[in-house]
Formats: C-alpha cells, structure tokens, sequence
DNA sequence: AAGGGGTACAACCGCCATGCT
DNA sequence: CAGCATGGCGGTTGTACCCCT
C-alpha cells in the first residue's frame, strides 16, 4: 500500500503528470515562498502557535510524500492534528484538500469522457451548482474538478453564445445540440471502436421526447459507462427504449421511472413537456425550432463543445455538425 | 521572438452543519 | 445549552501554460 503511494506520488510530482494538463503541481517553492505570509487565525486553528510558520500555495513534492505516506501509516481524518503529527506546516483543511483532490489513490485525472460530460450537463440540470452530490455519481471525480469543469467549458459556451447558463436559451443550445453530440459520442464509445455510430442511433437519441440519458456501470466492453436512453411512455409510468448502435446491437436497454425522475428537485430534463412541444410539429414550435436557429447562428459549428473531441482527433464523420434543421428532419 | 489574452486547474476562503465535551 | 473542533461545500483567486497576433 505504501509503495503504490509512494509510487503515485513520484508519478504526480514527476513532471506535471497525473493531471494530462498544464496543470499540476504548478512551481510550487518560488510561489509558495512570495506567499508565506501565514494568516495567523488559521496558525491559531491549526494549534500550532506562533513558532509554526504555516505554508500556503503550491504543495511541493516533499509535503506530498510526506502526507502519502502518513496516511499511508495512519489513516485520514483529523486533519489538523494529522498535519501536526505528519510535520506539515500546512493547515488540516490544505491537507484534506490535497488528499481529497489530488493525492487519492483512486483520483482519476485527465479529459472527462463524453459520457461523463453528458452526465455532468444532466445532474447539474438536476442538482444545480451540488458540485459534491454530483461527484458522488461520477466515481472518481472530484467536486474541485466538475466545478472547474463546468466553470471553464460549459460557462465559456454560455458567454459564446451570449446568454446566461441558467437561461432557457442554454438550456435549449446543450439539449438540442450539445448533448446529442455527447450523446452521439458516447455511443460511439460503446460500440467498441472509435467511430461515431449511424446517425440512426444518434437520430434517435436526439429526437425522443422525453428522452431521458442516464448512466448504469460500465460493460467490460468499454472504458467508461454505458449510457442508454429512455422514452418514458405516454402514460408516464416506466419505460423502456433501446439504442442501437451502428451493426444492430443494442447498446443499453434501461427501465426508468419517469415518476421518480420528474422529482421535485428534477428541474431540467421535468421540462421535457417543453422539449416535446418543440418537436411535437406544430408549425408554431417548428417556427420557434427556426428562431432559435436564426438567433444562433453560432450553434451551427459545436466543435470544442465535446472535451476531448476535437476536429483534428475525429474521424471524418465525426465532422458533421448537428443543426436545428438536422434534428427536424430527423422526426 | 515577444507579449498579451485566454484557458485550465490547484489551492484558498468563508460559511455552515455536525459532533463532542 | 454553549463553545469549540472538525469536516464539507460552493465560490473565488492565483498562476502556469497555450495560442494567437
């Protein structure tokens, strides 16, 4: 247990690793000693008194292994009297922090899967900003991350498309566009390969009122979750519907109780009666199918919208770019 | 090549809830 | 019940790196 620790902490602070990003450990001691200046309420909660000089910024390489392998030895909790004991002249919450978000063994790093990103967009519709409640479905994942995830791509889009990320108008850009995109690429993740699937099942992924996109455990077939889809039927009571993939397996099959989804704190895909509306065909909502289209025209082009799926790493079907018009003609 | 703006992410802060004494 | 310690959470900030001009 120690040694694959101790491992993991010379693969993190080797070089920036573990994050696959720019991120990492940034240069810890140049910073860490501009900002020495410790906060002296926080020496005091610490307990440390006067003498302790408390560390801010970035944790060095050193302080790292010093936390692994105390916990390694005693366990986690107590965190003050934990960074006292281990010699970190850090605070108990900096120690948890660092744990928590980075240290674990069980921290998985790098670009979130489309399917991952496709449930970060449904629970936040769900939950809102419960960054913890939302990590607890994403195993693995820490609040820190799917809050820098959101903050950074899902509120840049909002900006792009000049409205607000609680409006209708997102709301409508991430359902109409944006996750049958995350949609469409996590069935392809599904099928085993790398290539995007006939648009038949995408087709039907994006069209289905009240559709619902939910995640069960992964199949041994794929690196990340299965997500399969469900229509809930017009009685609204439980349903199930099956997505197909490019050579006619079924990807998933769920069975969902639409009366448990349209809970009170379920706010975003509840509004499914809205969706519905737009695409039940009345020339009315086909007309506000069109306004919105007009009204954005920057929705034509989603590329950047998918982590991890950009232009140059997607096949070329992949290129295709879903349009309000598209998903018309689907129906 | 330089620099300025944008992006991504680690780390920090303040507040609150809970549990213990 | 009050006071304190601790842990958890959401929001914010600071900074390294990237990209474009």
């Amino acid at each position: 247990m120690e040694m694959v620790l101790q491992q993991r902490a010379a693969v993190i602070s080797g070089g920036n690793a573990g994050s696959g990003c720019r991120g990492g450990p940034m240069m810890a001691p140049m910073v860490a000693a501009a900002k020495q200046e410790p906060p002296e309420r926080e020496a005091e909660e610490a307990g440390g008194g006067a003498e302790t000089e408390l560390r801010r910024g970035p944790w060095t390489v050193d302080e790292d292994l010093t936390l692994i392998n105390y916990i390694a030895e005693h366990g986690e909790g107590r965190w003050n009297a934990l960074a006292r004991a281990a010699g970190l002249k850090r605070t108990g919450k900096s120690c948890r922090l660092r744990w928590l978000n980075y240290l674990r063994p069980d921290v998985k790093r790098g670009d979130f899967t489309a399917d991952e990103q496709l449930l970060i967009l449904d629970l936040h519709s769900r939950w809102g900003n419960r960054w913890s409640k939302i990590a607890a479905q994403l195993p693995g994942r820490t609040d820190n991350e799917i809050k820098n995830y959101w903050r950074t791509r899902v509120q840049k889009h909002a900006k792009q498309l000049n409205c607000d990320v609680n409006s209708k108008r997102f709301k409508d850009a991430m359902r109409f566009l944006w996750m049958p995109r995350l949609a469409e690429r996590a069935s392809a993740a599904i099928a085993g390969d790398d290539h995007l699937v006939s648009s038949t099942a995408a087709a039907a992924l994006t069209v289905m009122p009240e559709m619902m996109m939910t995640m069960t455990e992964s199949d041994d077939r794929s690196p990340c979750s299965v997500i399969t889809t469900t229509s809930s039927s017009s009685s609204r009571t439980s349903s199930e519907s099956t997505a197909t993939v490019n050579d006619g397996r079924a990807a998933a099959v769920l069975v969902t109780d639409w009366d448990e989804m349209q809970g009170a704190d379920h706010e975003y895909w509840s509004t499914a009666s809205a969706l519905q509306q737009l695409t039940a065909g009345s020339s009315a909502h086909q007309q506000q199918l069109f306004e919105f289209q007009e009204d954005m025209p920057m929705l034509q082009d989603l590329s950047g919208w998918v982590q991890g799926f950009s232009e140059a790493s997607m096949p070329d079907q992949a290129q295709q770019l879903w349009s309000l018009d598209d998903i018309w003609r689907m129906q």
